[in-house]
DNA sequence: TGGTGATCATAC
DNA sequence: GTATGATCACCA
């Protein structure tokens, strides 16, 4: 789509942030001749996927950051009527046999939450998604302290998948980072490791952030 | 009513 | 099935 070219610099994805802004849905799908749903049942990633046209995202389904030239991976985050965030993130898939030997550093979730372009997006239920707002986006890594607790809540959760412990997390587990299903539906399967030790199809699953870890990085953005 | 577990669309 | 993008829906 030559009309929204990727952004070269970091400068210039900041002011085109700036631009959307303010904006409302429907503007911003009118641009591009997108119908707006009338709810997102069953388009959960429009919203999504909307912004990543505006923003000229390196598109597709490749295992890139979406500005794979600046290194950000671009993240929407739905805001409940208190502006506070409504809905956990999704990271990344959790890796269940090729995780062995793998270092915090080598770590999806490292790679994806290293430099995120975070647009908050109104979300509360008593606002139709055509009315719903993009409020002001910025570009955030983690502090040493928070890449120091998701590193923690990462390393519990992998010792346990190595043990063969995958079907008992639950997602109540983890401080920041939560691990919970990621499927089309409860019949998709994928290849773990068993208690025995031994491969065993289970229900593929995905790291997840909490809203009260984005709530902290809004805070601390905005206040 | 908030969070956990489940689910939806689509490309390949 | 796995990757992208997430929100739905029910129950404690």
């Amino acid at each position: 789509m030559s009309k929204y070219p990727k952004p070269e610099t970091e400068t210039e994805l900041k002011s085109r942030v700036i631009e959307l802004s303010g904006k409302s849905l429907s503007q911003l799908a009118d641009e591009i001749h997108w119908p707006v749903p009338e709810n997102l049942k069953h388009d959960k990633g429009w919203i999504g996927q909307l912004i990543e046209v505006h923003l000229g995202a390196s598109a597709g389904n490749l295992s890139e950051p979406d500005f794979q030239n600046l290194g950000i991976e671009l993240k929407t985050i739905p805001l409940n009527a208190n502006h506070k965030p409504k809905e956990t993130t999704f990271v990344c898939v959790v890796p269940l046999l090729s995780h062995i030997g793998l270092s915090w550093e080598d770590s999806c979730v490292f790679h994806k939450l290293s430099r995120v372009l975070w647009l908050p997006i109104e979300a509360a239920p008593s606002i139709p998604v055509a009315e719903r707002k993009v409020g002001q986006g910025f570009i955030w890594s983690p502090s040493e302290q928070e890449m120091q607790e998701l590193k923690d809540d990462w390393e519990e959760f992998m010792e346990l998948i190595s043990l063969g412990q995958v079907e008992t997390i639950t997602a109540h587990l983890g401080e920041h980072l939560q691990i919970r299903p990621k499927a089309a539906n409860a019949s998709v399967v994928t290849t773990g490791i068993g208690q025995d030790g031994l491969r065993k199809q289970t229900l593929p699953r995905g790291f997840y952030l909490r809203t009260s870890f984005t709530a902290q990085i809004l805070q601390s953005q905005f206040n």
